[in-house]
DNA sequence: TTGTATGCGTTATCAG
DNA sequence: CTGATAACGCATACAA
């Protein structure tokens, strides 16, 4: 084979986008000179990069974020990985991550694991076989080769939702333990002498509240077994009226009841109104979370606050610090709780 | 500076995960047949594949997807754009997209809008630069530079909660102006005469509910624009019972209300708890969606069913379908609503 | 500050 | 059924 001509132009494969290449001919530079102009700006002279801004927006380049991800090695995806996407407390921290990343370059691969360890393995596999530049996961409750793969990601972690002392790398969140022992201290100073536990679904952070709540009866010397109910389906209002029933049937004494969730709380709460039982006076109540509606039922529910909103935001401030160079000194933030009396477990004196 | 020996081998960019061309050298075959083994297994022999499913397993080999997509100009993203992300209605179609796709190859790329058309369409220019293999919009709302995006998109689109005659591609929802006029009728057929209307955000959707609720006033002979209130603030229970004292103090003769979304019912109902007003007979409720407090609460509350979970998975299934070379015949799938008549609009007859 | 050469890991194309 | 080769579009490394 000798001279071989020049080949006309060869069909492109993709769809026909421009291409840097084409923003670069059209511009007059090279391709690598509109790469830098996109990425870093001012490092490149201001006369050609405002021939390259024109450029692209004359041909409506758009960057292909895969061939940069294959060139780079890196991505501005950010992966997150939570239990759950109907549930309220996963739901605020959600709308806050997506809000603290609003206006940046980051964007958000979200994974529902369904509270289950295996799929959130699965769903880390596939995330990370993609170079996020950061992860995000709720709890501490991952398996062994999950734990593993996170302690191996050559990206930030963040693990929110809760506290503990041994994070594979950054952690928001607050003591569930600690607020389920709040709650049962609250119930016990408000005077209730036989109180419930009510919980749905257990995952995780569920076990830990009733486990707080567990010794906040012991601490007083009012720990029963047989005032706790729970259940591995799922919460719901009505779930909290069952269960409340269930439990009043079998220990007619009992005359306060922790609710797991807020949910539960306000099934319990219209379980009473259907029972004819007066809250708080008679019967007091309390849940968790705090979720907008129970400050605004009547009568108002008694709940145990938590920052959901503000552990997203934290967990991505953490990580555009990490991604900035500045990784943060405290690698465990407790954002805490607290315990909102209201009118459901506001008992009258009795001497 | 002269003579320069051998490159020892060049060094990995990327973090050294093992490539294809490492799986096949391991199994003794060229790169293509590893390709094929991996998406096409029924075009390589039984040997082989194998022969390279051993050596996969070996390396633990995982494809990268970015250079897939740059090779082959497609993806297994699903691009999904939502206006919220805690509104129940958007969360529990969310959750049936993700249960659809449940073991399957498709990945979801979730954008939440926040009810903003120009973020809409920020995120769909994104979403669609990346190559999905299909989208999913809320609503027909799109500005025109949005949708003539998803007109040229060249993949599935469907558009999910409304239906229109006007659909980009596929459609699944049902008609919120009917929704709306039916829970009007169903007020008005229960006897009650002075009924309001109280509304929240006042999206697209929410204001063919308004229409649809005026509509069946008009046709009564009963619309009188003094009894709607609404406000752009977005929805909460606390908000519910603002706005009916509110409206309440206007026109003290109202005697019933149609309640946006089930948010708001549930304020109205503790305001009238509240205030002493007895529901049903001195005040009726409906609310919009029929979320699984409304059946749970005491009194129960009437609402209008929709399946948002039947959304999300039909619209999961006509993309598959889509995708499978098998596009659907009906574009428009209208999925209806009922009229949960409950309670809190049983008024005991008058006469 | 700008450009040249080349690699990133996979798949399309076409030949055998 | 299998393989050699050339893209895919961008970014790194190094030169100028």
């Amino acid at each position: 084979m000798t001279g071989q001509e020049d080949k006309p132009a060869r069909k492109r494969r993709g769809g026909g986008r421009p291409t840097i290449a084409d923003v670069a001919a059209r511009a007059g530079v090279s391709t690598i000179t509109v790469s830098r102009a996109l990425r870093d700006p001012h490092k490149v002279s201001e006369t050609l990069r405002d021939r390259i801004d024109q450029a692209v927006r004359d041909l409506d380049y758009v960057p292909d974020s895969h061939a940069s991800a294959l060139a780079s090695a890196r991505t501005n995806v950010l992966g997150v990985v939570v239990p759950s996407l109907t549930n309220n407390v996963f739901s605020d921290t959600l709308r806050a991550i997506y809000d603290g990343l609003e206006g940046g370059p980051l964007r958000v691969q979200l994974g529902n694991s369904r509270y289950s360890a295996a799929e959130e393995e699965r769903l880390l596999r596939i995330f990370l076989s993609q170079r996020p530049c950061a992860l995000i996961v709720a709890g501490n409750d991952q398996t062994p080769a999950a734990r593993e793969m996170l302690e191996n990601a050559d990206c930030p972690v963040v693990q929110i939702m809760e506290v503990s002392p041994d994070p594979v790398d950054m952690m928001v969140g607050f003591s569930h333990f600690e607020g389920g022992r709040a709650a049962g201290a609250h119930l016990i100073a408000q005077g209730y002498r036989h109180i419930g536990f009510v919980g749905a679904r257990m995952d995780p952070r569920t076990k830990r509240r009733q486990a707080g709540f567990a010794q906040a009866m012991k601490d007083a010397g009012m720990y029963d077994p047989a005032l706790i109910m729970t259940t591995a389906t799922s919460s719901s209002v009505a779930l909290g009226g069952w269960l409340l029933r269930e439990l009043r049937q079998k220990r007619p004494d009992l005359d306060a009841v922790f609710c797991n969730n807020d949910d539960l709380a306000l099934g319990a709460l219209f379980e009473c109104q259907r029972s004819g039982i007066s809250v708080p006076d008679e019967f007091g109540i309390s849940g968790f979370n705090d979720l907008e509606m129970m400050a605004a039922a009547f009568p108002t529910l008694t709940s145990v606050r938590t920052d959901r909103y503000g552990i997203g935001l934290r967990a991505v401030e953490m990580i555009r610090a990490c991604l900035d160079g500045h990784p943060p000194a405290r690698k465990i933030l407790d954002l805490g709780f607290a315990v909102q009396a209201r009118q459901s477990t506001a008992r009258s004196p009795r001497d």
